[in-house]
DNA sequence: CCGCCTTGTCACACTATTGTCACAAGAAGA
DNA sequence: TCTTCTTGTGACAATAGTGTGACAAGGCGG
């Protein structure tokens, strides 16, 4: 699972970084503009996966950034949650029809904004289609989350498990240590390059004889998961 | 298991056959209908287990299909699968908007098509909204809205009867916690994750030493319903 | 208005998982 | 064979992820 981006469009700089603390705390990546104009720009080279967007602002009002997003084609799909001062409720219905897909009330709190948030990536992000994985009679059903080798459920902590995910979808070839680090650790951890070593090790264990030999050591170059052998 | 009927709805003959071909290859029933007013009348005299409803149709196009299928209770809970040209991405989210629970790109391989509806059948309830389920000596009715564990009666809050219905219908899958709120508590509900939990131990502290080992913990994803342990 | 039940949240307890280290074992090259 | 890299292995302390009990707020029928 990816980080989501986020764009706080707001006039104000305060509140754009009291929410960006908030979502920063909370995993996302955060983009943040201070006009209409400067959000759009953002939006075309980002493509954030959702846009957070105050109602006032002093050039183009955030509603017209709404119509504009809804209308064009590529932006159309880009959910938008739309701030707004207290108690406008006429702001509410406008905001909705130009395409907004939430709307929040200030004052909020951050507790309210992260849960309406989550609401609104959760349903415009449909499911990915997971695909049953076999190898020899080691099967990976990312459905379930199990993994079994020869009809016997393994046990694989969450890391084991990632690590032979990646590798049964990315057979055959040599992935240095960093490589693999960068995809099933996610891009912006920082740990020993030998760590990647000892989870190796314990997926080769938890593998038992059966099929530790898929995952191969390339001296001097990394791990490959290969049938041939 | 009992083969599944496909029904292929699109105006263009020559596409159905392709796709019937393919379909029967693997197993399939396939059923075919050129317009939206045939498609309507085999769903309710075939009952089919899941529809591939083409996009561009003369008359009702497919959206207006879907939409009308997933409003009728009768047929809301039928998988469809849209077919729409390349590169109309727009469609898509309509198409998902609509309730569809896939959407694949023509042209598309055979294989294609046949992974993702597997993958489609394969989440999907196979269960009738009022059909008793049974597993392993516990037993829930969802008429009497009651549940029992080796003929004893369990007391439930609703909560916890909702749970334990969403995943007696849906075995075998991992949910994340997320997921559980959306399906179990409804879209739009502002709650914590960990809450989630809370109401697992509940649930489990109901269905007693006998049953409690069906809902499993996968750590750092969610959990799962399953007879296998 | 009262008592009863359900619910969401919190604080704390508990455990599996994780990253790192020190050392053992192998491979490659001279 | 000996030296020098590189990788395997077991142990361990810190941490992140779950289990668990308690509680206050809210709903609901009386």
């Amino acid at each position: 699972m990816t980080a989501k981006t986020v764009l706080i469009v707001d006039d104000e700089a305060p509140i754009r970084e009291m929410i960006a603390l908030s979502l920063e705390m909370a995993d996302y990546r955060v983009l943040e503009a201070g006009s209409a104009q400067a959000a759009h720009s953002l939006i075309v080279d980002h493509q954030p996966d959702l846009v957070l967007l105050d109602w006032m602002m002093p050039d183009t009002s955030g509603l017209e950034l709404a119509r504009r997003l809804k209308r064009d084609p590529v932006t159309a799909e880009l959910p938008i949650i739309m701030l707004t001062a207290k108690g406008e409720e006429d702001n509410k219905v406008q905001g909705l029809e130009a395409g907004a897909d939430d709307y929040i009330a200030k004052p909020f709190s951050p507790r309210e904004l992260m849960a309406r948030l989550k609401a609104v990536l959760r349903r415009t992000t449909p499911y990915g289609i997971d695909e049953v994985v076999e190898v020899n009679g080691l099967l990976l059903d990312p459905v379930s989350h199990r993994v079994s080798s020869n009809g016997k459920t393994l046990e694989l902590g969450p890391t084991e498990y990632r690590l032979l995910q990646f590798f049964m979808t990315h057979q055959e070839r040599v992935y240095t240590r960093d490589q693999l680090i960068d995809q099933v650790w996610g891009g912006n951890v920082y740990i020993d390059e030998r760590t990647v070593d000892v989870h190796i090790r314990r997926l080769r264990k938890a593998l038992g004889e059966s099929h530790q030999q898929l995952i191969q050591t390339v001296r001097g170059a990394g791990y490959r998961f290969s049938t041939k052998y």
